[in-house]
DNA sequence: GATGGATTGTAGCACTTGCTACATCTCTAA
DNA sequence: TTAGAGATGTAGCAAGTGCTACAATCCATC
């Protein structure tokens, strides 16, 4: 047993750079074995089904994720909007931060289209980047805090999104221009 | 020839209003004939393939979104960043409008992935979608222009994918916050 | 009515998908 | 030393994928 969960953690870690490298372009059982370098009958014998490897290896990439931007931005002191805009669109738009806003993007898609288990996935990452966010956010003369931060969100995201479909010029362009509202 | 160039147009309606309902869930060649009401041998008789079926449905409604745009804002006057982020926020999280947005994050996800024809089909939209922005955004003041066009596009995404991973209530107060921003 | 192209149906191919039945191996506890 | 649980390989299933070969039908022209 002890073995079998230790596989499953290797399993893991391996399944979420994958998923980091491709995105869920090669997310068919044979294609994540292989990531794995385990058989596609292993994957199935440490993790339920499908559904539930990408789970972990979601999970895991969640946290990864989660320890980047708390070490990049302290809870303290909380900052205006525009200055936590600044900040955030920095993180986010570094290169290294880049697998992980992509497959963002497609986790998303994925969840529009119904497609298990990233509908689930999907809320709970964005809820959490969202508290994230708010935690920064000075509520100091904003009418609803809670906007304002689901929009800080927003404006992160479809950045990332723009990165995708445009090029990359007018794209760092586009998050200068979002950087400026912070002076 | 003509008969078939008619069943074409129809088929292409008929796609673009599956596309529009579903989004891209139910894509397979059988999936998109049954939508047309033909069988898959016609599909494959009317388009080359489906790449070309697709990319026929997706133009249809580029350009009913565009149309419908047009229409919302005209070129002129020139509005100051605020009020055209204001006015797009408005339109594109207008229910009626919520379908081609969900589709466009779709879209753009499935370009990520490099799946055909969608990369192609995304770098057309945005950079479509960019310019009408940008021809309705008054420069006066503005270090970069086109790079503020490129932001208020890509809060308008943001505020799409928000709408798909979180609730309608914090989705609308992320719109609302936007919208202030223009007084 | 015959001819020939345009149109349409039938049937299937080679492949991928998620998953499973079953046999075999390994290694520890008695 | 052997019984039994855990671990792994082999092989395959039923369903779905994009696409195609081939034959049949329709319909305008001669």
């Amino acid at each position: 047993m002890a073995h079998k969960d230790d596989q499953r953690a290797r399993a893991t870690a391996s399944l979420a750079a994958h998923l980091l490298r491709t995105g869920l372009a090669e997310t068919s059982l044979r294609q994540l074995a292989a990531a794995a370098a385990v058989s596609d009958r292993m994957l199935l014998y440490y993790f339920t089904d499908k559904a539930d490897a990408l789970r972990a290896a979601m999970g895991q990439i969640a946290v990864d994720m989660g320890m980047r931007l708390a070490g990049a931005i302290p809870a303290e002191p909380a900052l205006a909007p525009a200055a936590l805009i600044a900040a955030a669109v920095r993180i986010t738009t570094a290169p290294d931060m880049k697998p992980y806003m992509r497959l963002w993007i497609e986790v998303v898609a994925a969840a529009a289209r119904g497609e298990a288990p990233f509908p689930a996935i999907a809320r709970e990452i964005a809820a959490a980047f969202r508290l994230w966010i708010e935690a920064r956010l000075d509520p100091a003369g904003l009418p609803d805090p809670a906007g304002a931060a689901a929009l800080i969100l927003a404006t992160i995201d479809g950045l990332a999104l723009l990165g995708i479909c445009s090029d990359d010029n007018i794209t760092a362009r586009a998050a200068q221009a979002a950087q400026l509202l912070g002076g």
